[in-house]
This record gives C-alpha cells, sequence and structure tokens, in this order.
DNA sequence: TGTCTACTTCATGAAGTTTTCACTTTTAAT
DNA sequence: ATTAAAAGTGAAAACTTCATGAAGTAGACA
C-alpha cells in the first residue's frame, strides 16, 4: 500500500509520513499542488491513497482533487484542512474527496480514516455515469442526451440511475420498483414500464440502449 | 438509491428521511437495532446505504455494524453519534462503517457524506458458466454458442441454467420442473421435453452435450 | 381555492412464449 | 424381431407479457 501526502507544511507531512510507515505503508510527500497533480494523472496507478491538503501553494487542493475526477483518476482521496465548517466540508466532498478531516486531528484518527478508505473496494464512482449517448450527473441531477440536457421527473431520474449503475446487467422490475419506491409491493403494478416508456421518449431511445429482457425486466447497454 | 436509516430518536429519523426523499432517495426508517440488523441480513440487496446510530435501544449500533460486517454484508454504512471523540469514531469506524458523523450536524453534510459513499462501485460477480461450446452470463443473460449469441426465452434460459450448474449430474424432469416453475406439479406434462427440444435446436446441438438419460432425465456434459 | 405536475392505474392490442396434444421415432427388454 | 414404454416433434391453442394512451389521484404551491 502506497499513500501520496499533498501538504506544504513539511513538519506536519513528515509526522505523517514517519506515523503511517511505522504502520507499514510506502509514502511519499509533494508540497506542490501542481506537482501532485502531473504526478497522480501521469502514473495512476501508483498510489492506493492520496491525502490532500487543501491549502497548498499554486493550486489548492480542491481543484487539483476536482480535475483528477474530471480526469477519471479513481483513487480515494483524504483531504485535510484547516477549515472546519460544514459548508467547507461540503465543497471538498462535492469536489471528489472521498472523506474529510479536519486539523487539528489525532493521528490515531486519520489512521482509522485511512484504514476505512484503503477498506474499500478499489475505484470509486465516478459521479457522472456515461452510457452511449447519455450522461448522467448524480450530484446535480444533469442528465444528458447527445450532450442536449434533458429534464427528467424524480423516478424517471431513478430509475435511470439504476439502470445506469447496472450497465449490461439485467435488472428486475423488482429490483428497479425496491430501489427507487419505499416499502413497497410492486405486484400487480406496472408502473416501473411507464417510466420506462417515459425515459425512452425523453432520452429519444432509437438505438434501444434500453432493452427490454422479456419475461424477467430490463437491462441497460450499448 | 435506497437507503435505511436505523434511528431511535423518530423525530430526527423523519427529518432525515424528508430531507433525502426531496433528494430522491426511497428512505425506510427502522428505530430498533436488532431489527435493524435482521432485515439486512434477510434482505441484503434492498439497501444502497445505511445511516446507522451508535446508540440504540436493544442492540446498540456499533455490534449491529461489527456483525453484518462478520455476516459480509457489504452495504456502505454512515454511523451517526452523539459522541464526538477521536477514540469513539475510531471505535466505529474499526467496526466496520465507512463513514462516521457526529451529531449535531448540518443536512448538507449528511448529504455530502451520503454522495460520496453512493459513488462507490457496487462488487458484481459476474457469473459466467461455461461448458463445451456453449457458455451462459447469468448477470446480463447472455448465452453464446460457439462464440455466436444465442437468443432463449425465459424458460429455455432457466432450464439451461440449471443443467449447467449441474454439469455430469443427471437432472430429473422434476427437479428441472421445480427450479423453472413456480409452485407446478409436472405430472401429465411434457413441456420440460419440448423446451430440451427448442434449447437443442437452439445451441445446435449435434455433439448431444445434452443427453437424454432413459427413464430418469436428462444431463449436460461434454 | 384551483391549477399544475408527477405519478399511478387501467384497458387494450400486439407480439411473444408456453403448453398441449396427436403423432412419430427411438430404445431396451423379451 | 416384437413390443411397450419413453422420448422427440410440429403446430395450434392458450396464455403472458409488454407498450401505450388516456383517465384518475395526490400533493405542492400560489
Amino acid at each position: 500500500m502506497k499513500i501520496l501526502i499533498v501538504e506544504d507544511n513539511i513538519k506536519l507531512a513528515e509526522n505523517i509520513k514517519q506515523g503511517l510507515m511505522q504502520e507499514g505503508y510506502a509514502v511519499d510527500v509533494i508540497s506542490e499542488g501542481l506537482a501532485a497533480e502531473r504526478r497522480i494523472l501521469i502514473n495512476r496507478d501508483e498510489y492506493d491513497l492520496v491525502i490532500l491538503d487543501r491549502m497548498l501553494p499554486g493550486k489548492d487542493g480542491v481543484s487539483v482533487c476536482y480535475n483528477w475526477r474530471e480526469n477519471e483518476v479513481t483513487i480515494p482521496i483524504l483531504m485535510l484542512t484547516a477549515l472546519n465548517t460544514t459548508d467547507d466540508k461540503v465543497i471538498g466532498l462535492d469536489a471528489g474527496a472521498d472523506d474529510y478531516l479536519a486539523k487539528p486531528f489525532a493521528f490515531k484518527e486519520l489512521l482509522a480514516r485511512v484504514h476505512a478508505l484503503l477498506r474499500r473496494p478499489k475505484q470509486s464512482f465516478p459521479d457522472i455515469l456515461t452510457n452511449g449517448d447519455i450522461s448522467i450527473n448524480t450530484t446535480n441531477r444533469i442528465v444528458k442526451c447527445k450532450n442536449k440536457p434533458v429534464s427528467l421527473t424524480l423516478k424517471e431520474f431513478m430509475v435511470l440511475e439504476y439502470l445506469m449503475r447496472n450497465v449490461n446487467k439485467v435488472v428486475t422490475r423488482d429490483e428497479l420498483y425496491s430501489h427507487a419506491w419505499d416499502f413497497a409491493d410492486s405486484s400487480f403494478s406496472n408502473t416501473v414500464d411507464v417510466h420506462i416508456k417515459n425515459l425512452r421518449k425523453k432520452i429519444n431511445d432509437n438505438a434501444k440502449i434500453i432493452q427490454t429482457i422479456r419475461g424477467v425486466g430490463y437491462k441497460m447497454g450499448l
């Protein structure tokens, strides 16, 4: 397990590095935002985790993080910051960080969070799911079809999202139903069918990206 | 996306539920630890995320969480608590929670963390069974024969799947019937035979990969 | 209060699937 | 070789499933 620390406070960086090395991790430190950005973009598989300070000379942590995620870098990111307001945390997490830790922190807590992040399956979901002509942003719920925005209702979005998270997998009506609706019983209702119909219309599904698997359910795929 | 809130403070639970529902999530609330534990163990795929209070009547959140992880429940867990000491967070994360949020918190932050956790991929194990020239993918239901896709109906697929899961084992008609048909009685019907016939035709079974075991049933094998 | 929107239900027809049935062929035992 | 039981076949009939338009309902919001 190899961890990259991006932190301009050299003393802090060294402390963290020492602690993590004692735990058996390999650790590199980079103190400059742009340099870190480039390093990860060039060599995407070198590190298993990035600990990223929010305040950095040159390019700040949030932009760096955002840029990585834009470029489909999926390495787990733990963001560090001196700021501890809620808005601030939200900005960090929305930029694509997987976790957030406010300074000052106990090393023990950093370690617990590092463990938790490394325990996750690699590759966090990109915020933006794409399939064929269609892309959906699960954060701001913008759906585009051939780069044109399409406005979907809530249920339509949920149905589409579930399909897109299960591309090429056949998904049953019950599955769709139980994921998008509350404690309920889908039997004797064709509401999923109706939403599928409306979805197909809204996304102009001539290419049949949403396929019907007769007797089973639906499948999304090229 | 469906979320389970396990929280005994009904008012708080309802508030969170409302907020999350406005964001388009389907939300259920359970206020008792043991009940939640059972629900998830019984139905592992229903929810995409659990928001778990640490303090619960009956069985506390940490034990519940620990027990789920012991039983290979992989759903992302966001733990809530009134305690905000570092040790406390560590206990939560080490019990297998993926994230930790101290009360009181801003809804916005909860939401950001929920987004971050849901961005993680589900592990799906594509299940491909192969025998001779034939392979079936039970995830996307694609069947190939000599690498050419073959389209099967529901019953045909279920019969073939059962045979392929029991390669080289003799399978009775009754077994096939009860696997592919609900509550039914196979006697006096040759519908299994007919499906076998159609299957053989569709997969071009010159090599006799589906053998008839006279007086008993069928067997699949090279 | 009415109006709007999202969602659900219902009725329908068309397309597809499954079952049945009468018949033929194969098999194994005598 | 004969025979009876078992298995295979093709086609028609019975049944399911799905897409769809339209009507109905519920809740938000002014």
